[in-house]
Formats: C-alpha cells, structure tokens, sequence
DNA sequence: ACTATTTCCTGGATGC
DNA sequence: TGCATCCAGGAAATAG
C-alpha cells in the first residue's frame, strides 16, 4: 500500500528510468474506472509527448510532459497542450512497470505508453483503487501541505478547532499529503499519543514530538525504500525495508518493543489503527 | 465548515 | 476440495 515513502521511492525509480524519453503511443484498458480523466484527454495529452521529470506530490506521482512536436510532422493541434501533467494515484494495489515489449502483460494492466527508447512504461492495478489523470501544469490541486516541508506553527494550526481523532486527521489529505495508515500509526507511537486523542486536546509540546516523530519515521522510510506490505515493489523490482522497522503496525498481540504490554489493535474510521496502551496516552 | 459513514475493487486468508 | 465470507484501505460521495 503505497504512502509517501513508497510513491518517493517509486518516483526517484521512474525518473532515473524514464525522464528524457518521448511517449510514441498510448494504449489504454477497457476498465474505466482507473481514469480519471477521459481517456481522450489522457491520450491527446501523453501521445507525442516528451517526458521532462518524474516527481511525487503527496501520494501521487506526477511526470511533467513536453510537446514533443520538433521531432514529428506538424502538428499544430499540440500548441493545445503544451505544458501538461500526467498524474498517478497508485491506490493500494497500483504499479508503474518499464518492461521490454516482448515481456508479457500482466492481468489487471490498464495502460501502457509505448516509448521511443522501445521500452513501454505499463500501469497495472489489480483492485482498480489506483487513478490516472492529466492537467495542465499548475492547474494539479495542491491542497494539502508536504508533512516534509511543514513547519511546527503551521502543522499546529492544522489541527486547531480539530475534535475529530488525531489518527483520522493525519490520514486527511487534505490537511498533510502523503501519510497513510502506517505512517500514522508509526508516528503516534513514537510521539507517545493515542490514536483516538481529539486533535484539538493535543498540547504544543506533544505537536512537536508527533510532527518529529513523522518527519523521522518518513525519513527513515524513505532511505530503506518503503514499506514492503502484500506486494509492493519499486520501479526496479525491489522490496523495501522498512516493514522490518515497524512498531505498532501489523503488530497486534505483540509485546511493545518498549515495556512488552500487548498491542493493541482497533478500528477509526474505518481504518485498522495499532497502538501501545502503556506507552501511548 | 466539519465530521462520520458508506462505497468502490480483487485476491488471499479463513471457516465450515 | 469447494464454496462462502471477510478483510485490506485511499479517497470520493453522501448524510447529518
């Protein structure tokens, strides 16, 4: 399940990988719901396009594009489109894969560009929760602050007037981007904080150590490659390490690694939330 | 303006 | 073995 550490781990892959290289066509699936822009927008906007940089935005992956029209006939038409985006929401189950076009399709591929390189970049999502879209550059909502990025006073004012669960509002991508249900639960337990806390009866001190604790965790995440849960694997192939790090996540009835009181597990939201009960208050 | 709940999806695990 | 049921969860939609 692909959170911030993930998709930045899956960026960096892509765009070592990708970047420079000029979309010859696109195929696109019969299944529409990964699409969330028409597949006549996301074709027009990729087919003939130069691909300039691979970033993440919170939990999407963005690939900035450039008309590519030097190295084609004419094509006046493309001036509509000069500066577009081509945005990927992984789900929980979504890969970008850049394979050879002799290597078999795998069931549940939606879509694939095919490359001048002669490689094909291919988007297979098995649970469809993952979605593609296009926008022209800048017009990508930027709602939501990178929790990397945030400094103390503003991560603070997020949560103010907040009664809803703390745990609930860290997974609120529109308040931060990019923390899912592990990044979460591995955050509160390394700030001392009970996932059900109201968020606005949390203190300015406690604030500091959550929004430590995140930056940390997603820090270290990032430097093992991620969070290796079910199936994920980077745009090389590779697992991730950082499963091997968690404390709470996926640890109920566990003994904490801190005074070995069981873990407990309950549901926010909807949402599987671990915690310590002893350490977390 | 907020908050809580429901819905979308499939594959793997579990139960009888 | 086979078949039904449950569960994972991000984000949009819906209801309050």
């Amino acid at each position: 399940m692909p959170e911030l550490p993930e998709v930045e781990t899956i960026a960096r892959g892509l765009a070592r990988r990708v970047t420079g290289d000029v979309i010859e066509s696109v195929w696109l699936g019969k299944k529409p719901e990964p699409l969330k822009s028409s597949a006549r927008e996301i074709a027009s906007a990729l087919d003939g396009s130069r691909i300039a940089a691979v970033r993440r935005m919170g939990k999407h992956i963005v690939f900035d594009l450039e008309s590519n029209n030097v190295a084609r006939a004419p094509a006046p038409a493309k001036a509509s489109h000069p500066k577009a985006q081509f945005i990927v929401h992984l789900g929980m189950t979504g890969s970008l894969q850049v394979t050879g076009p002799q290597t078999e399709i795998p069931k549940h591929t939606h879509a694939i560009a095919r490359l001048a390189s002669g490689r094909e970049l291919r988007f297979v999502d098995p649970r469809r929760f993952g979605r593609l879209s296009v926008a022209r550059r800048g017009d990508f909502d930027t709602t939501g602050i990178e929790p990397l990025e945030i400094d103390l006073d503003h991560f603070i004012a997020l949560f103010r007037g907040r009664k809803t669960p703390i745990k609930s509002a860290l997974l609120n991508q529109k308040l931060l981007r990019g923390v899912g249900n592990i990044y979460a639960d591995e955050s509160l337990f390394r700030a001392g904080i009970r996932p059900r806390r109201r968020a606005s009866t949390i203190t300015r001190d406690q604030f500091a150590k959550l929004l430590a604790a995140i930056k940390e965790v997603l820090q270290e995440a990032i430097a093992l490659g991620g969070s290796s849960i079910s199936d994920y694997v980077d745009a090389n192939g590779d697992e991730g390490f950082f499963q091997l790090q968690h404390r709470v996540y996926g640890r109920e009835g566990e003994p904490c690694l801190v005074c070995k009181t069981p873990v407990k597990r309950i549901v926010i939201a909807g949402r599987s939330s671990h915690y310590c009960p002893h350490c977390q208050k």
